[in-house]
RNA sequence: GGGCGGUUAGCUCAGCGGUAGAGCAUCGGUCUUACACACCGAGGGCCACAGGUUCGAACCCUGUACCGCCCACCA
């Protein structure tokens, strides 16, 4: 290969998609089941079919692939299973919307068309998602691709549905539910999101029957009143002593009621009268099973009254809301109306407030689920990272209520449940041909469908094949790590725990890890809504896919919510180029000739220096990706291949490179240090270190199935550290110097460093000074004679010093070192109290103590240096 | 009403017992033969506030103030 095919700048589009492609092909992506290499799984927040890809994805994803990229470097046999999920209700939505704009209503499909459109539309429409998903690179195993409407899940459904029927943990019930009339469906507690909202609080008389004064309730709403069948005080109440027992009055439709009393009226609340309406509050339900009183609902499907409401019947709930507080005021039974904020529960899907109502629906019984869950990650057999979210989920999971698995939908996997012409229930894995109770061969199927959580919560055993005994399954279950956002940690990792515990008998996955969720650049959440969101694959076509990628890792900070800015993605994309650039150089310069071979202990320091630290980057990455920390993986290569590679040893290599002598050994170095390099940053960067590897002379097909580098302690050196640090220092002060004194960048200098110790690394490689620092001589001696009209700057003992004449400006370098006295005298002052304190010496730490020492120790030795620098420019 | 988290350089965030770091932005200087998506330098912070523990606190404890999130059936 010829250098002429490395453009100057780094094009990704052209390269993504080719690599992919071979990845693909070579099936580097596939779990072999049958390897015995160890196994490595993990599970995918399956995306919804009616989804494109958003920025939470793309985070999330990105976190997984690179951990999976990284095992699978390990050389684990990994299993990355890509899903799509269902998602019932934001599906049955999404196809609602396009009926509409065909001027159509799912109802002139009939269910059976409904399904057949959905099907039609998933086809193709889901695979869209997946196809984004190829364009961030994702090695997931294609091969394995499920979807939770697939058979195999239909199938696992059934069987876990009837199975918990039958041990009693799945039950019919008829309570107050969540009920959203847009949607026409019951929702569980978690859809229901409760926002306060301004509102009134109506005080309403309901007139004694006997033509007595009555009571007055207080409302939020006035119309539930047409389903009223008592009014409530509190026992103890002195106010409403007389008239328990007694009957008042229901307005506008003249209903006699009783008044009761029972202990959950809050006697300061209103008036201390409250109306009950059992078939529209919780609380009024539950009050109504207490007492025995009856229920009447008033309101359809759709929150439109029905009979039950009078004269309102026919009106919309809101309609009927003006409609009778109009009526109450023109009847002179409004006593008042005060505002009042009301936390009101919405739909999560469509805004639409929810409506409390009396329904038959189908329960799951979670106490009994929950409790092995919640030991599973007591004890540690599940673990969270950042464990801070344990809490979160303990927190929900002591207080769990039961769930409201079946939905009034047209879309999801549809109850297992028949009802016959007597009324009996039949539940079965096969479709009965006859009641279970009475034979009866009438049988109904409940139009109801699940929660699409039902079918998500079985996710990490039913894509291992479960409820056959596969292979997969024994080898893959527990999944090793499950990765997502805090939003769903309810929705779906307790689920799953729960579930994969019953049917499993063990927890689903062995660590969770909790990633935050993306904000933009103003720490605002990322939502359509909010018009604030980033479209990934629009990032991804302006600064190519590693950038967007490396953005994201190092945005992972344990326990943050990353803000996404462009600027910071503009600046990963240059770290990109940059590394592109350095390869460039490495690959102008190999010449197309093998690696000469070298001894480690024989290169040059700047050499075992650089390998040094690549060996220290190893442990860093390794260690920081072992514990979910992809920022701290993310910097340590980006300051590695930026500070370290770049800006030190390529420019040292240079001058090795220049020297027929020392080039093939330098080359060597160089190919080592970047091919290492490559490797590590592959998880993060699957492209572009694919592009260049492939360019290196390198073993195996690809650095995607290359092992991932580990420290070999043969090649660390501290010496070698320490001295290139020490040698570091000299450069940038010396270059400091420079730019104080805006000597031009070209100009060569002399320099004199005068070194007692005879110069250490300055010594060894004083060429290397030279060159970096652009010096024309270099003078190390032991010592000096003072002499003046010269700059003397102290650095690790030695002092660098250059003469003035006709180079500095003599005023610029008064003003600098009064600057610097300033700061050294108040460090000095700092350290000489901490050290006059006696406690500090008796009880700090020695090494503390003395470091102390030594520091002060030095600081007076420059102030006194400055003070006579400073006396003889006065002189001059 | 409960619970959790945040408050560190202009911005976005690391650091979580030994008197502060990064990226971007800012300022000055450079086309030094890989890279101007670059190079070489510089400036910038009483680590929200008040107490306490400690020889020593951004870091531990207590409280306060803002900000954010989650959970919650007071009409």
């Amino acid at each position: 290969m010829t250098n002429d095919e490395l453009s100057k700048a780094y094009e990704p589009r052209d390269v993504e998609r080719r690599w992919y492609a071979f990845w693909e092909e070579r099936g580097f992506f596939r779990a072999d089941p049958t390897s015995d290499r160890p196994a490595f799984a993990i599970v995918i927040p399956p995306p919804n079919v009616t989804g494109s890809l958003h920025i939470g994805h793309a985070f999330t994803l990105t976190l997984q692939d690179v951990i999976v990229r990284w095992k699978r470097m390990q050389g684990f046999d990994t299993l990355w299973l890509p899903g799509l999920d269902h998602a019932g209700i934001a599906t049955q939505m999404v196809v609602e919307r396009q009926l509409s704009r065909e001027g159509k209503r799912k109802e002139d499909l009939g269910r059976e068309g409904f399904d057949t459109r959905v099907r039609e539309w998933k086809e193709q429409s889901g695979g869209k998602i997946l196809n984004q998903l190829r364009l961030m690179g994702y090695s997931l195993d294609w091969q394995r691709e499920r979807y939770t409407m697939d058979p195999g899940f239909v199938r696992a459904v059934r069987e876990v549905f009837v199975s918990l029927y039958e041990q009693g943990l799945i039950y019919r019930g008829q309570y107050i539910v969540n009920w959203c009339p847009r949607c026409g469906t019951a929702l569980s507690d978690l859809e229901v999101e409760t926002e306060p909202v301004p509102g009134q609080l109506w005080h309403i008389r309901y007139p004694g029957a006997d033509g007595g004064e009555g009571v007055v309730v207080a409302t939020t709403r006035p119309e539930t009143m047409l389903g009223d069948t008592a009014v409530a005080v509190h026992p103890e109440d002195e106010r409403y002593r007389a008239l328990v027992g007694e009957k008042v009055v229901l307005p506008v439709l003249g209903r006699p009621i009783p008044v009761v009393a029972d202990a959950f009226v809050d006697r300061e609340f209103g008036t201390g009268a409250v109306k009950i309406t059992p078939a529209h509050d919780p609380n009024d339900f539950q009050a109504a099973q207490r007492l025995g009183l009856p229920s009447i609902d008033i309101m359809d499907d759709h929150a439109v009254l029905n009979a039950n409401a009078g004269p309102y019947a026919g009106q919309d709930r809101f309609q009927a809301r003006k409609g009778i507080v109009e009526q109450l005021q023109r009847e002179g039974l409004l006593v008042k109306t005060t505002p009042h904020q009301v936390p009101l529960g919405h739909c999560q899907r469509c805004h639409t407030i929810v409506e409390p109502r009396l329904s038959p629906q189908w329960y799951m019984k979670m106490a009994p689920l929950a409790e092995p869950a919640i030991a599973a990650v007591e004890d540690g057999r599940t673990r969270f990272a950042p464990a801070k979210w344990s809490k979160t989920y303990f927190e929900w999971m002591r207080n769990i209520r039961d769930w409201c698995i079946s939905r009034q939908l047209w879309w999801g996997h549809r109850i297992p449940a028949w009802t016959c012409a007597n009324g009996h229930t039949t539940v079965a894995r096969q479709d009965p041909s006859a009641c279970a109770e009475c034979g009866n061969r009438d049988l109904a199927q409940s139009t109801d469908v699940l929660d699409t959580w039902f079918s998500s919560g079985l996710f990490p055993f039913v894509t291992l094949g479960w409820p056959e005994k596969t292979r997969e399954l024994a080898r893959n279950y527990p999944n090793d790590v499950m990765m997502t956002g805090f939003d769903i940690i309810f929705f779906w990792v307790a689920r799953m725990m729960m579930l994969g515990l019953r049917f499993m008998g063990d927890v689903p996955f062995r660590t969770v890890f909790i990633n935050g969720l993306v904000r933009d650049d103003k720490g605002e959440k990322m939502s359509k809504t909010r018009g604030n969101d980033v479209d990934p694959l629009d990032l991804i076509a302006r600064h190519g896919t590693d950038a967007v990628r490396f953005t994201l890792t190092a945005l992972a900070a344990a326990g943050t919510d990353p803000s996404l800015g462009e600027e910071r993605l503009v600046g990963y994309k240059a770290f990109v180029n940059k590394l592109w650039n350095a390869s460039r150089f490495v690959l102008m310069n190999l010449q197309g000739e093998r690696a000469a071979s070298y001894a480690f202990s024989e290169l040059p320091q700047p050499s075992r220096w650089i390998l040094s630290r690549l060996q220290a980057v190893a442990a860093e990455v390794n260690a920081a990706l072992g514990e979910f920390r992809f920022d701290q993986a993310a910097n340590a290569l980006y300051h590695f291949v930026w500070d370290e590679l770049c800006d030190w040893y390529i420019e040292i290599a240079k001058t090795y490179l220049a020297d027929p002598a020392q080039a093939p050994v330098a080359r060597a170095v160089l190919l080592e240090a970047l091919e290492t390099t490559l490797r590590l940053l592959h998880p993060i960067l699957p492209f572009v270190t694919e592009e260049i590897w492939q360019r290196l002379p390198h073993e195996g097909p690809s650095v995607m199935v290359a092992p991932f580098p580990t420290p070999d302690p043969a090649k660390a050196d501290a010496e070698a550290e320490r001295e290139m640090a020490a040698l570091m220092r000299l450069v940038t002060a010396i270059r400091t110097l420079r730019a104080t004194y805006e000597v031009e960048p070209r100009r060569r200098i002399d320099v004199t460093l005068v070194a007692p110790g005879g110069g250490g690394a300055a010594a060894a490689q004083a060429e290397l000074v030279r060159a970096l620092a652009r010096l024309e001589r270099l003078d190390i001696v032991p010592q000096d004679a003072d002499r003046p009209q010269t700059i003397k700057q102290p650095v690790d003992g030695m002092e660098i010093r250059i003469p003035m004449a006709g180079l500095f400006d003599i005023e610029a370098e008064r003003a600098r070192l009064g600057r610097e006295r300033e700061k050294v005298q108040a460090e000095a002052e700092g350290l000489r109290r901490r050290l006059e304190n006696p406690q500090f010496v008796e009880r700090a730490k020695p090494a503390v103590v003395a470091e102390s020492r030594e520091k002060l120790g030095a600081l007076l030795s420059r102030l006194g240096q400055i003070a006579g620098l400073l006396d003889e420019m006065g002189a001059s």
